[in-house]
RNA sequence: GCGCGGUUAGCUCAGUUGGUAGAGCAUCCCCUUGACGUGGGGAGGGUCAGAGGUUCAAGUCCUCUACCGCGUACCA
């Protein structure tokens, strides 16, 4: 039995304790300051910063965004120990589309009414208490990962600065002719009854049937597809110019009257098309396809929608008004086999588009919408383009990323850019701001005076009020200092799943808006997959709770859990084997500190330092901090907890057991190993270190080692 | 179609610039009850997916192949 020490706490008589020492430990730091870098003491000059990517109000944390919190804690702690005036800025996204679509479920559940039935007005008030209620949950939780934030700096991506950011931001681009109005072919969720951008289809690979045909029996081409229902609104067909079989009729119009349709086809040739795909022709549906609507631009063909919002036929025609797509097709496939013009029906495999949100089949229509324009040249940028600014900010190496192969996919994805429509018809979000009267528009931050204006309905695409972030939330468009100080941000840390999305939005905003990169480095990390090995999903309620987790573990070994050999971007499991480990290595820990403690501390130089054990340690924390100033944390963490257990308690402790002129030495061992490990298990080492300052003789002032100088 | 990643001990994964294979868990043996809600010492276990190449030396660099996963384009 351990003899306690005066001096010694009796909580050192038990195993370590998360429970009882997470809550009280983050509340003595944040009754510190010292998480608002405008508290820190003098010695911390230089700048770091690096704003939290905002969570979605929807829901709570899973892992996923845990690990997020975890690495950007890490690195928050190592660059203040290292004396930085370091900022960490939190705050949440308001997840315009997520949210607006989760709050429908809500009240369809409940009340059985959509949003149309109650209206704009009640239906924000709804969403709005339902975030209220959120982001409470999602602070707590991010405060439970131990999370170093400024929440005094907290913001939201939807409140009054945001929305003035957003408006300004909207305004310059405007004016810059670079956020155009224009009706062109989008993406239509039927389901959502929105629009959203490219990045917001997931495609899924299906068996579908491809039917050959002719339109009628005096037609002389035939054509295959997989979606006769929208040949209704064909006007034209396109043949390669080369194409032997077809020359003859390149030119002509024919009358054709398709399925109750009365259609004019008129046969173009077009380099475009590929002569080996079904018979080589091509119907042309202007109304409902990307490329057939270039297609008719280029050949000036007239443009017919026969598919409305509702992803239901909306031409008179009788039997098939109204009609679903899917049953359209039935009917209309019938409808050729009776008339004889059915020729084959093949299976292909095809990649259907699918909102992410809703699951809903992307509909493509062509509608009245907000682009913003990603080639025109820019004449206070020096004529680039926005995409050429997005893809000189990585190519200069102003902006790195890391892992590096994730340069490469960024280009890729500049490479395939098309304008981003960013206008959305739900109706929580940022309004977008231009008013109509007659025909007059105005665009601008307020309404303008006069009567009869009329807003615009529609709100913006999420992502254009998250790319204005990094400076959005340092109180952009105001000139603040914070703006001053800590802008460009240091790091930006998330998940490569977004850097579409989102980094590169932020990059755009940023070129354009601040003619300056919104940040240095941008560290992408992994998806968090639970031990099958399957991938955490919002959606699927797949949801791994990290409250649950640091219950049964303890914050700190949910942090090493998650950071311990997992490399930058590439996916991790998380198992409760990993968990036990190093909630048993806290539990060493608290051992090897009561060890320690049990032993009076020799004052200052009396027993001196084992010289070679003090080397040993200065080549370990030398080796350490280049792994955290080359983002290699899994590997620090790996280290330290490698000499602390198996080197420090196994082997320097044991031998001191028969040496007292030790006891100096295992003092500074423990001290400045705590000091490393702080990053990683803040808890734990803040806890232990307190310990050691009120048994220090003299008693050493109080201090917390979350501002302790980094070793060296 | 194009691209990226993975393939290392029974399981989950590390392995920074090429220099005689590592961790955690699991298995087996021994020891510990005066730091350890357990811990310590030790053992077994890998032709580093396969083939070829560069090199004094390759898990690490190059080429190809296979399987798994992902991204993206096209999709009539």
């Amino acid at each position: 039995m351990l003899l306690l020490r005066d001096h010694m706490d009796e909580k050192f008589l038990k195993p370590y304790n998360p429970g009882a020492t997470e809550d009280k430990i983050y509340r003595l730091w944040e009754t510190s300051g010292f998480f608002n870098p405008d508290n820190l003491p003098k010695r911390h000059r230089e700048p770091f910063s690096i704003v939290l990517p905002p969570p979605n109000v929807t829901g709570i944390l899973h892992v996923g965004g845990a690990l997020m919190v975890v690495i950007e804690d890490i690195i928050v702690r190592y660059k203040r120990m290292r004396g930085f005036k370091t900022l960490w800025l939190p705050g949440t996204d308001h997840a315009a589309i997520a949210t607006n679509t989760r709050v429908e479920k809500i009240i369809y559940k409940e009340e059985k009414k959509t949003r149309y039935d109650i209206g704009r007005e009640v239906f924000i008030a709804k969403v709005e208490k339902f975030v209220a209620e959120n982001r409470g949950a999602l602070k707590h939780q991010i405060k439970q990962m131990g999370a170093s934030l400024d929440w005094d700096r907290e913001a939201f991506t939807l409140d009054k600065k945001r929305s003035l950011a957003v408006k300004t931001a909207f305004k310059m681009m405007y004016d810059a002719g670079l956020i155009y109005r224009g009706t062109r072919i989008i993406n239509w969720d039927p389901r959502g009854q929105t629009t959203i951008s490219d990045d917001e289809i997931v495609y899924e690979e299906r068996l579908a049937k491809l039917f050959t045909f002719k339109y009628s029996k005096d037609f002389p081409i035939a054509i295959s597809t997989t979606r006769p229902e929208t040949k209704l609104g064909d006007t034209a067909v396109a043949v390669h110019p080369d194409d032997k079989r077809y020359q003859k009729y390149i030119g002509q119009t024919y009358k054709v009257n398709f399925a109750g349709a009365n259609l004019e086809i008129k046969v173009v040739a077009d380099e475009i098309v590929d002569m080996e795909f079904g018979t080589g022709a091509l119907g042309v549906t202007p109304a409902h396809s990307q490329i057939d609507a270039e297609l008719a631009l280029r050949h000036n063909l007239p443009s017919i929608q026969v598919i409305n919002e509702h992803a239901k036929i909306k031409l008179p025609i009788p039997g098939l008004e109204g009609e679903k797509t899917v049953a359209a097709r039935e009917k209309i496939v019938k409808w050729l086999k009776t008339e004889g013009l059915l020729i084959k029906e093949g299976e292909i495999t095809q990649n259907i588009s699918t909102a992410e949100r809703t699951g809903s089949v992307i509909e493509p229509l062509p509608k009245l919408q907000w682009f913003v324009d990603v080639n025109k040249p820019i004449e206070k940028r020096g004529g680039k383009s926005l995409k050429q600014l997005m893809h000189d900010a990585v190519a200069s190496g102003q902006i790195k990323i890391l892992p590096e192969r994730f340069e490469k996919e960024y280009f890729n994805w500049i490479n395939n850019l098309h304008d981003w429509n960013i206008s959305r018809q739900i109706w929580y979000g940022h309004r977008i701001p231009v008013w109509y009267r007659n025909n007059e528009i105005y665009v601008g931050v307020d309404r303008p005076d006069g009567l009869d204006w009329e807003q615009d309905p529609d709100t913006l695409d999420t992502w254009f009020s998250s790319g204005l972030w990094t400076f959005s939330a340092l109180g952009w468009p105001e000139r603040t200092r914070d703006l001053e100080i800590y802008h460009p941000t240091d790091i930006l840390e998330t998940g490569y799943d977004i850097i579409f999305f989102w980094v590169a939005r932020m990059i755009l905003m940023s070129e354009f808006l601040l003619g300056d990169i919104p940040f240095k480095t941008v560290y992408l990390h992994g998806l968090v997959r639970n031990e099958k090995g399957k991938k955490l999903s919002k959606s699927l309620g797949d949801n791994v709770d990290p409250l649950s987790i640091t219950d049964k573990y303890g914050t700190d070994a949910l942090r090493m859990a998650l950071i311990v050999g997992v490399g930058p971007g590439s996916d991790s499991k998380l198992s409760n084997d990993k968990l036990k480990a190093y909630k048993n290595f806290a539990n060493k820990l608290w051992n090897i500190a009561r060890f320690v403690l049990s032993q009076e501390r020799p004052a200052d130089g009396k027993t001196g330092l084992d010289q070679e054990l003090v080397n040993e340690f200065s080549a370990l924390t030398k080796d350490i901090t280049n792994d955290m100033e080359n983002y290699r944390f899994y590997i620090a963490a790996e280290k330290i907890y490698a000499y602390i257990w198996h080197r420090f308690a196994d082997e320097i402790l044991e031998e001191s057991k028969k040496m007292s002129s030790r006891r100096e030495t295992l003092y500074y061992i423990l001290e400045n190993s705590l000091k490393l490990l702080h990053p990683f298990m803040p808890f734990i080492t803040e806890e232990i270190w307190s310990e050691l300052k009120a048994s220090a003789k003299p008693p050493e002032p109080r201090s917390l080692l979350m501002i302790e100088t980094w070793p060296s």
